[in-house]
DNA sequence: AATGAATGAGTGTTCATTCAT
DNA sequence: TATGAATGAACACTCATTCAT
């Protein structure tokens, strides 16, 4: 029994862990809190004298899963090269790696139950990461105006547009992160996506 | 009594509207029956006389306001005229029109519970309207092709990508339906999305 | 099975007499709506759809034990004969019968009760029916008074001691209902008082 | 470490003091255990390592209590003298005085309690304080009837009427200790208590 | 065909009590 | 000895569903 290093944290992340399972399976008004406590393996009360309701559970299980797909949003955009050898192929690959987060099944489990919960949950609003990418995006596109590999756009709407054009049709064609999506397919659709942005934003037109 | 129109048929009719309504503010899983009995005026067996449970209730629903949801998109996008004065000034009007289906409150429901449940109900999977908007949408821009108004594309990448370049980006702003989107968000939206298509699918370049 | 005439009313009237008897045992804070429920033989949201919720039910069983005990003390009262051969008899019998609603079990548990728990129901309030009884009783003494069988006083505090000297001191021998009170023991409390009572209220003093 | 009063028996004391509150306010079956840890300013656990169930914790708040309530009653009856100089003030003071200490917060809840819960718990039926005061009051009247103050009378039966005359009627129209019953309420009920008691005890007719 | 009333099976939540430190 | 944290057992209340009329 090497793994039971601090149970009050392990405790609590496991039952962060357990709700975002099952609120990210059921919703919050299926999520059942007895599941809940059986997969974090916690009696039901430890759930409720930690986090007081059930409302306020789902909260805090949205937060953590939010920051963590923030996270991995993040990270994909910070890793695009500002100055690619190929930016197409730099694109594609940002394309990709974006249509990877959201239609993972952590990713789109994230995204059903913000389109289906979160606007009954005020504490979530602010938390809307859709808007903290899209300005991560813009700013990596700003790069890429200023060093001229870029026409001189808002980079806000390119942002914006390099969004939809990769992650809104993959989100849909995974039916939301329920089915896995063949990576041939997201390829298949980030490269026409990439295509239609370049020739909307790229340089190299004759 | 040649068959009041206030009876079987009408009620069947308020029964659904009234589901419709219910399952479109509190999904499936929150929606009650007995407020949708309520709001219908008729008493609860009723109900279950005719639809025999709340799954099979939901599915009838749903398919009725997916049916209604397709019919507004189907028109507007047969409202286009497939040999327009001005290309762009049409197509926007297209968008505005396609937004607008997409962000109303009926329609951004219809998503809200197809993104959150639809899944559940394997019942609803035939009728997904997405990828039937998308060929209605791929033939006109198919007789746009046919005309030389557009380079000659797959007409299919092209609708979808017209799609979530108007709709995807008004869905996202208006929190799915929640919040009605202001008429000139809506076009300025979709003013920048038929900028992109064009420039990746028009044929006027230099 | 000649004895269920109306399934709607006896329902309601069982689950008040069970919730009556419950609660009048436990108070309101130990009553237990299961246990209502399965002694007056139906379901427990029966109890949920008639009455709300469980302090309502309190309220509606205490209403209806309150009147019933009302009822018994308001004939005892009117029992009494306001031209009595034997002025001391009369009262004797009075102060008997009075002692015997209040330790009676159900009058018992009533005062119990209002003790315990009454002061949370604000609905309560109206219905006290110490003052009633008063009233009532010195209404009676009025007429006493008025053919000179009694004192010229106030009728009123007349009454409330009457009460007092009689019942006040059987509910606490009775342990307010618990035990059963002797009657013997019940009679001479009543002598005692009446005692006492004519002495400060009787005409007959050398 | 000369054992800090603030230690051991100072939370003792504060445990007992702060289950005295919650009981008295709330009952046995409602008095809950944190708000009681709570009030006392120790954990839980410190309260279960002392009493062992909440029952016992009852129980020993109770008999404190209780015997705070007689102390406070017998230093009453025992602030009688035994040979004043007009008796029908001094029952009045020590009418008052009863009364105060019955429709007291802290006596009245102690009261409530008895009716309520005390029946349920054996371990308290010895403590039964009103016997208590009872004797000690025929005490203090049979000196009055030695020195030819009062009748010739049984001084048990005097003092419980004595007691009803002037405790009950106040209890009563102090809702049981809820509302605090104004001074000159107090003073008129018990004058003409006294005066009922006079007239069935009292030596001066003519 | 329609309904008022009833119900079985949960579900969130609480609370007295105990474990581990 | 005192405590932060955990838990088993219950409890009030709800809801989809069915019965009887």
């Amino acid at each position: 029994m090497a793994s039971l290093p601090n149970s009050h944290e392990s405790k609590q992340a496991a039952i962060l862990v357990a709700a975002l399972d099952i609120f990210g399976r059921d919703g919050f008004a299926d999520g059942n809190v007895d599941e809940i406590a059986q997969r974090a393996g916690v009696a039901k009360p430890t759930i409720y004298n930690r986090f007081g309701d059930k409302r306020a559970l789902f909260v805090a299980a949205m937060k953590l899963g939010m920051a963590q797909a923030n996270e991995r949003v993040m990270a994909a955009v910070q890793a695009m090269n500002p100055r690619p050898a190929d930016l197409r192929t730099e694109l594609e690959a940002l394309g990709a790696a974006l249509g990877t987060c959201m239609t993972s099944a952590e990713g789109g489990a994230i995204v059903r139950v913000q389109v289906a919960d979160a606007a009954r949950f005020p504490e979530l609003a602010g938390d809307n990461q859709r808007e903290l990418h899209i300005d991560a995006l813009a700013g990596k596109l700003a790069q890429l105006i200023a060093t001229g590999q870029l026409r001189a756009v808002d980079p806000q709407l390119a942002a914006r547009q390099f969004m939809v054009l990769t992650t809104a049709e993959a989100l849909n064609r995974s039916g939301y992160g329920r089915k896995p999506l063949p990576r041939p397919v997201l390829e298949e659709i980030v490269a026409a996506g990439v295509d239609t942005f370049l020739a909307a934003f790229g340089k190299d037109r004759p």
